[in-house]
RNA sequence: GCCCGGAUGGCGGAAUCGGCAGACGCGGAGGCCUCAAAAGCCUUUACUCGAAAGGGUGUGUGGGUUCAAGUCCCACUCCGGGCACCA
């Protein structure tokens, strides 16, 4: 398309002289109020894809539109540098993963300026940068000497594509790899763990307190699984002196217990079975250790093959309520690791109880009167417990108080709360990662590493092995050190950290990467903490956002970071995913588009534009044919800003009159509607706007009459302004055009709305016969509800459509309307 | 199965304090300019009946509340996302 300026040479001039003059570097001593925008740390992928060219145009927005309200405004970028992508790549090319990713990260810090983004250089951040590593092993060993980071035996999730654990955030429901997509095998194996789940309580309800999407929460909470119940015993049968300790959510339902179900894993297992049914529960253990989760996760739906999946052992316990023995059975859909391992069984209550007794055969029970009408299996609403003895009669929460009271004094009970997120696996069987800084020593166990000593890096001599085993396992230079308390020989942790431990505080590194000697400086970035504006993906829900949230609590507990808010993002965005064919747009489908093609012809402003127009940022977006055009429909719109700008077929009166007013009060409204837009983040609506204001603006100067010149001058002007965050090149070029003596665009303040010339003097009211508009009056705004009646009737329209009839009923609501009833 | 979103012209989407449905853009149609084209500019564009004036119908479906419903209530259909044995 032939443009009426180069858009090549303008953006990399523009570009250059915000990188080259460091326009947004900010102090830590700036004494303006502060901002902290930031998108999620990228992981260095290569150049930057239209899913970044969308996340970044969004952080820029903010960076310089918060700039013009004179903020102090701190936007960083850095690279989430380690991770299997990277060490993927280098074992096909045979190279080394580092000089992979630094080929990668140049490329996405060129492509980011290449789309006008703009950051304080000076604080970027790497992960596998020695500094930065240094630190994350310092704070690895803070939480292992105080034990919120621990080595334990567990059953773990292995994903065979990726050769490596994965922690529970990272498999999704069906068990599979959230990486790679494999089906995530089990495996019980000693790995390194966070002890996020001290944390839970608060994870839970710091979220109340966040200006976050509330789908974003809910999935964080529904992760968190609180659940609040009582745990107490259940004496076995042959030996009253001892019991199965269960957990339940539902004590109130305890005279409808008719089994007690116990995980494949549980201690008292191997005892409680008989002789008679150990060849038929050894079975079912053996399947439940072998079988993936996928294999496991079946629904608890009544039918073939649920009978299987549990088994009677041949013992008893007693019910505290009844007195009555009831048996106890084996089946896999009771977990290991929550609660106790054993549960309760009512089948009248509980569907999953109902669907296993019904293939067991074993009694139904009901203690709570079901409504009338009602059909199916369990009834887990409200009503009136029957069958209970002392609890017959009562609601659903009464019973449950009285039952917990009766379970405290006869069954050792105690209230309890549990939840479902599980600690945090953190060690990772990869290359690519920081290594964690502890020693295995035969005499003195695990020793950490000095803090002298860090960071510990990885080496360089290494050979990527094909069957994507880690070198460092078999690197004898770097396994083979000494013990730091006895010096004999000694072994490294050959395992490396979860790449989300680097994103768990890149932020804080960013705050304040200046201090010598430090991570940062907690007053310095007390300063900046917390994040006002967080944009990302939703991907990230629950993986990196709960995991952040925890380790700034925890750096908080551990005096690393005093002083600080405990919560990292105080309001979060996440962007819709940018869609081909239905088909999420990605490099793994390979069906990106790349954005370069179009810096050639609108220009990186006309393809922010589009990104902005698009649609409601939250929304996806659905890139298609017809996408090109609306791209096309972008630049064609900066073209005429700039036709404008350069008074092309403009008009001009002396003396401003009425037609002039009427402009200025249209650019005044546009300034009122294009802030409250930014504000709410309803960007298409901005660009919208300020399309109409143009429009409006060119056709008054294009008339015959023309315009007067001040008229246009601060109507141009403002576009400007309006646009600067928006498509910051051409803006700032036209800017400096019009403004040569003056600072740049980007110094310029955000323009304010007059508010006498926001006001409207004129209003439309519409008039409607039976609810139709018959017609549209122009009125003072301030009209009484009298007056306004009076002029709907004087109306010529409104008589015809009245046609005679008799008035039944006037609702006069000035100024928007009138309805007559006939 | 449960929990969240969403459904508006040929298309992306506006209009949430119940008060002009379709802002803005894309696409289409017609015109101006031009030897011609591209670019640009102007007009028009929900559907439908009508030569026109004018009328009727319209926000996934079916009901309801209201003078008035895209917007509120009830029931449902479809699409997207999240969770899915957590006792």
């Amino acid at each position: 398309m032939g443009r009426p300026f180069d858009v090549k040479t303008v953006e990399a001039k523009w570009q250059s002289r915000w990188f080259d003059e460091g326009t947004y570097e900010v102090d830590n001593d700036d004494p303006r109020e502060r901002y902290f925008a930031l998108c999620m740390y990228p992981y260095p992928s290569g150049a930057a894809h239209q899913g970044h060219v969308r996340n970044y145009t969004f952080g820029d927005l903010v960076v310089r539109y918060q700039t013009m309200l004179d903020k102090a405004v701190l936007s960083p970028i850095g690279f989430d540098s380690f991770g299997l992508p990277a060490e993927n790549a280098a074992i096909k090319a045979g190279s080394h993963p580092r000089l992979f990713t630094e080929e990668r990260m140049k490329e996405l810090s060129s492509s980011l300026r290449r789309l006008g983004a703009v950051y304080d250089w000076r604080r970027e951040v790497f992960s596998h940068d020695p500094e930065y590593m240094r630190w994350s092993q310092t704070f690895f060993l803070a939480l292992w000497n105080a034990g919120l980071a621990y080595r334990a035996e567990a059953p773990v999730n292995w994903c065979p594509g990726c050769m490596t654990v994965l922690a529970n955030e990272q498999v999704h429901a069906d068990g599979t790899c959230d990486r790679s997509g494999d089906v995530v095998i089990r495996k019980n194996l000693e790995q390194w763990f966070f002890k996020i789940t001290d944390y839970a309580d608060e994870l839970l309800t710091g979220l109340d307190s966040l200006d976050w999407p509330e789908r974003v929460k809910t999935m964080q909470r529904n992760w968190i699984g609180r659940s609040e119940g009582v745990e107490f015993d259940l004496p076995l049968a042959y030996d009253p002196s001892r019991a199965l300790r269960v957990f339940t959510t539902r004590p109130d339902t305890g005279f409808g217990v008719t089994c007690a179900v116990i995980a494949p894993e549980h201690p008292l297992l191997v005892e409680l079975t008989t002789d008679d049914e150990r060849e038929r529960v050894l079975e079912l253990v053996e399947r439940a250790k072998s079988e993936s989760d996928l294999e496991r996760t079946v629904s608890t739906e009544a039918g073939p093959g649920l009978d299987k999946r549990g088994a009677f052992t041949g013992s008893f316990v007693v019910n505290p309520f009844t007195n009555e023995p009831v048996p106890i059975y084996v089946a896999d859909y009771v977990l290991g690791n929550y609660g106790t391992g054993a549960i309760m069984a009512v089948p009248a209550e509980d569907e999953r109880d109902f669907a296993f007794a019904t293939a067991h055969g074993l009694p139904v029970v009901r203690t709570i009167q079901t409504p009338d009408g009602f059909e199916g299996g369990a009834y887990t609403g409200d009503g009136v417990h029957i069958n209970s003895g002392f609890l017959n009669g009562l609601g659903v929460d009464d019973a449950k108080r009285a039952a917990s009271e009766f379970l405290e004094k006869n069954a050792h009970g105690v209230s309890k709360v549990n939840y479902r997120l599980r600690d945090w696996l953190v060690s990772r069987q990869r290359f690519w990662g920081c290594p964690i800084p502890i020693i295995y020593c035969d005499d003195d166990g695990m020793v950490g590493v000095p803090l002298d000593q860090l960071p510990i890096l990885l080496p360089d001599d290494v050979t990527m092995d094909k069957t994507g085993q880690s070198p460092l396992a078999t690197h004898d230079s770097f396994r083979h050190t000494t013990c730091p308390k006895c010096g004999k020989p000694a072994y490294r942790e050959t395992d490396t950290m979860d790449t989300f431990t680097d994103s768990s505080w890149y932020f804080l590194r960013f705050a304040d990467p200046f201090t010598p000697d430090r991570a940062f400086d907690p007053e310095q970035a007390a300063k900046w903490m917390p994040v006002d504006q967080y944009i990302g993906g939703v991907e990230h829900a629950i993986l990196h956002l709960m995991y952040a949230r925890f380790y700034l609590k925890a750096l908080i507990d551990l005096g690393i970071a005093p002083g600080l808010a405990r919560e990292p993002f105080a309001r979060l965005f996440t962007q819709g995913m940018l869609r081909i064919d239905g088909a999420k747009m990605s490099k793994s489908k390979g069906n990106q588009i790349a954005p370069e093609q179009y810096y050639e012809t609108v220009g990186a402003d006309g393809l922010r534009l589009f990104h902005l127009f698009a649609g409601p940022p939250v929304d996806d977006v659905d890139w298609n044919d017809q996408t090109e055009e609306i791209i096309e429909g972008c630049g064609r719109f900066l073209d005429r800003l700039y036709r404008l700008s350069h008074y092309d077929d403009v008009n001009f009166h002396d003396a401003p009159d009425e037609g002039d007013l009427d402009v200025r009060r249209s650019v005044h409204r546009s300034i009122a509607t294009v802030t409250e837009c930014f504000e709410k983040w309803m960007y298409n609506i901005a660009v919208a706007e300020v399309m109409s204001l143009l429009n409006t603006v060119s056709k008054h100067a294009r008339s015959e009459h023309g315009v007067e010149r001040g008229t246009l001058d601060e109507a141009i002007d403002v576009l400007l302004k309006l646009l600067a965050p928006m498509t910051p090149h051409l803006s700032a070029e036209i800017w400096e055009e019009r403004h040569p003596d003056d600072s740049a665009l980007h110094a310029q303040r955000w323009p304010v709305a007059d508010p006498s010339l926001v006001i409207t003097t004129t209003v439309t009211m519409i008039v409607q016969v039976n609810g139709k508009v018959r017609a549209r009056l122009e009125i003072d705004p301030q009209i009484s509800e009298s007056d306004a009646h009076e002029a709907a009737l004087a109306d010529e329209t409104v008589q015809r459509a009245l046609a005679g009839a008799s008035i039944k009923r006037v609702v006069s609501r000035p100024p928007r309307l009138v309805n007559i009833i006939v």
